[in-house]
DNA sequence: ATAATAGTGTCTTTCAGACAGTATAGT
DNA sequence: ACTATACTGTCTGAAAGACACTATTAT
């Protein structure tokens, strides 16, 4: 920000008037939201618990380029509005929910990301509780869909050089509900390279979902898995109680592995309080309710 | 990025003459660069090891705003330019290295950031080898200095509230050389109310660090304290050839806190290889001299 | 009784922290 | 001999993983 043409520059762009306006021509910024959800999936035998599956909120397109094709919410940034600002209000329009778990996640700003002009796209992620999303969306509505949503490793390579390493993985991204099935092959190359480590991502191919988006939500998901080992964001995925085992399940759905129950408890016992309610009528035995004990940590980056 | 008025947007946004080109104003994009070292600080006794010190690369600014004061390097990103690319460019033009670690930071994207219009910083975090630092800044030169840096908790403050908690965080930080002292007060609040995590950074007080970028510098010592835990970017500190201690003292100055050689050993053991040379003439037992090993494990986000 | 889930106890291995001890150069 | 650093061994307790066991409901 310190540049020789620093002064120049910025002066000429506040010339309101004549031709000079946009000699410094400037990328366009948006923002684009993840907003994930997890909720519960058929409930096969009257014993049975359901499964939960992972949702990502995903809106259709109407005007090329990617006419018909899904993409993330978002919108340009408005002169007047910070970038977080914007993005909570993004947020609002789409779910109308307020006052959610909200990260920055990554700015993608690539050149050729947007057929049309520069785009740069701060990306962020938000976490709600599906009880409380009580419409699906608002005004924009029927253009905008839940999908449920996977990511998994199907190859990995890893040479090792003379001065380092490079591991090559292809991930499968799914996206899915009643009626339409996107997907996407993320490629995703880490490289150390005398000391240097980098790692590139890429999209091998997109069906169905707009933009370099499929990347972006690929990202999401990575973030997602790394965050919920180490720090209390899935509770915002949970309603204000909650078993331990649907807690469990949450976890479970989102690192796509299963957990060991007991280890489980341990690890979690001091996030939670436990209540003297219990969820019954189950055709087996009666679980307790929790809920979250905020007391115990403090957010983290 | 799917809102209706995209095609009117950026339609006008193409329009290359007339009065209609900046019917939407874009805020302008620049990218901050966070350039650490570590370097060798006053030998005292022969036969005593110099000590370690973190330092940062700014710059002075010669116009007004905040002239005088110094500043993160950094500048626009041009048209056709990727978001890295215009690290990697300020980089080069700052410090003359090419192929070093360099990550995205975080996106800076508030209202009155800078005062003369509105600006959306981008800022990524290099670290560099203080051996292959040849000019300490190429043509832009004088004006680049570095600094020593340091960032510690001052004062902390912890609120249980009814349905939450607040954590209140000082830091003090600090920057200097031989001819320059800078200094600055953040403000961090850890808020969780009602399972929703949050994280305000704001500045206290900043004495000759120009716009909001001692917050920006405070989180960027935020993270290469917690990155430098996990992963092994600390290498990129290091020049091939160092011995363990010399690692250590890395740690520690980054880390701001002292650590037992037996266990750092054990936990770098895997990352590093023994070479068969010492570092000897230093009044002591002549030490190994180790180097980073690449294989051993992979990039991390 | 049975299916299905709820919940606990404990063994083992791994890892982090603490600390004490031995080794070896240069002056 | 002495100083300053180099390097190793081992005790401890905490946490992670694996697994087996007991408890309780609706039908």
């Amino acid at each position: 920000m310190a540049e020789t043409s620093d002064e120049q520059r910025l002066t000429k762009t506040r010339d309101v008037s004549g031709y000079q306006i946009n000699q410094y021509e400037q990328p366009s910024v948006t923002v684009d939201m993840l907003i994930f959800t997890v909720t519960n999936e058929g409930k096969t035998n009257y014993r049975k618990l359901p499964d939960k599956v992972l949702r990502l909120l995903l809106v259709k397109r109407k005007d090329p380029p990617f006419i018909g094709q899904w993409a993330l919410p978002g919108g340009f940034v408005k002169m007047n509005e910070g970038l977080e600002e914007a993005a909570i209000r993004e947020l609002k329009e789409k779910t109308n929910i307020e006052n959610i778990y909200m990260e920055q996640l990554y700015t993608w700003g690539e050149v050729g990301r947007d057929p049309r002009t520069r785009v740069i796209s701060c990306s962020y992620m938000s976490l709600v509780d599906s009880a409380t999303l009580t419409v699906k969306a608002s005004k924009h509505a029927d253009d905008a869909k839940w999908f449920t949503v996977s990511s998994n490793l199907y190859q990995e390579q890893k040479t090792v050089t003379d001065r380092g390493m490079i591991l090559r993985q292809l991930y499968n991204l799914t996206l899915f509900n009643d009626e339409e099935k996107l997907s996407a092959v993320i490629k995703i190359v880490k490289t150390i390279e005398n000391k240097v480590a980098k790692v590139e991502r890429s999209i091998i191919k997109t069906e169905g979902i707009a933009f370099d988006h499929a990347k972006v939500i690929d990202y999401g998901i990575t973030r997602l898995r790394r965050k919920i080992e180490y720090t209390d964001i899935a509770f915002n995925l949970m309603p204000e109680l909650f078993t331990l085992t649907e807690l469990q399940q949450v976890y479970e759905v989102i690192l796509d592995r299963e957990l060991l129950k007991a280890n489980f408890r341990r690890k979690i016992a001091d996030m939670v309080v436990e209540t003297n309610e219990y969820r019954k009528d189950a055709g087996h035995r009666p679980s307790k309710l929790f809920r979250f004990r905020p007391e115990w940590g403090v957010a983290r980056d």
